[in-house]
DNA sequence: TTTCAATTTAGAATTATTCTAAATCTTGAC
DNA sequence: GTCAAGATTTAGAATAATTCTAAATTGAAA
């Protein structure tokens, strides 16, 4: 039986991480953790500042770094809007970004099952899907 | 009969522009055609160099002044790969970014004509799609 | 236990973007 | 034609986001 500290689950961590020759460390583990917890598509800015809370001496540098290997490794993925700062989602399944241009809220939404037309020869890997609008809380406000 | 100097269509310019409480300014039009001559998806910086080739007073906020009130007026579009700079697209028409991963070239893409499920009260106002993958030139390399 | 490569650290440095105050420009009113 | 007012540009300075660096640390394999 798994050890009540492990979660989510350590060894699928290992396991992802490993796959892409990355090995799965505390500090990694505690900035995937802060994704997980609050799954809001914070900054590398917001999750240094979340992280330094239970582990006061990991860096900046090694923010970025543990967000690289988890988005490398297909734990998290980049979230890009418009010129500010990246933002990260632990959210793993395809789904795309709905970004409320009144509160600047970003929600998760799912996609319609629907193979993009690429053009020959050409191979898609992933999608990054951001929608741009008003959120069902901000158009009622208008 | 319009004047040869005007293109491709100052009219359509400073109407899009005024339709958004804008003029259009030397530099705005400058930029503008620094986007559709070469239309590689370029940074705000490799515009403002271009831009200065022409346009030798021109300073790093104007530039970034007038590619802002061209994306508000409709008449480009930001594109947002990973944690660089911002890049950007005067291609107006509903089309997606791929974005080679090995030869970091950016191509645009038609899209299929799919609408997208939002949730419920939700306002979509336009999408932002990037596809991540190789492209036909680097996947016959390998 | 030792070695070695991966990783972290703490800043410094670079890149990307925004801000500021003064100057300039354009348009409309008179 | 002049003037006023607001928009816009300018030239840096400043801030924000990200990357780099060299030394230290860590963990796994030998």
């Amino acid at each position: 039986m798994k050890p009540r500290s492990q979660q989510p689950d350590d060894q699928h961590l290992t396991e992802q991480l490993g796959a892409t020759g990355l090995r799965l460390t505390p500090q990694r583990q505690q900035v995937y953790d802060v994704l997980r917890h609050k799954r809001d598509h914070p900054t590398a800015e917001e999750v240094f500042i979340r992280a330094k809370k239970s582990m006061p001496e990991i860096s900046h540098a090694t923010v970025y770094n543990c967000l690289d290997a988890l988005v490398k490794s297909g734990l998290a993925r980049q979230v890009t809007l418009d010129r500010g700062a990246t933002r990260y989602c632990p959210n793993m399944h395809e789904h795309g970004h709905f970004h409320c241009d009144v509160c600047a809220t970003v929600f998760d939404v799912d996609l319609p099952e629907q193979a993009m037309k690429l053009p020959k020869g050409f191979k898609a890997d992933h999608f990054d899907i951001a929608i741009h609008g008003v959120c069902a809380d901000c158009a009622k406000k208008k």
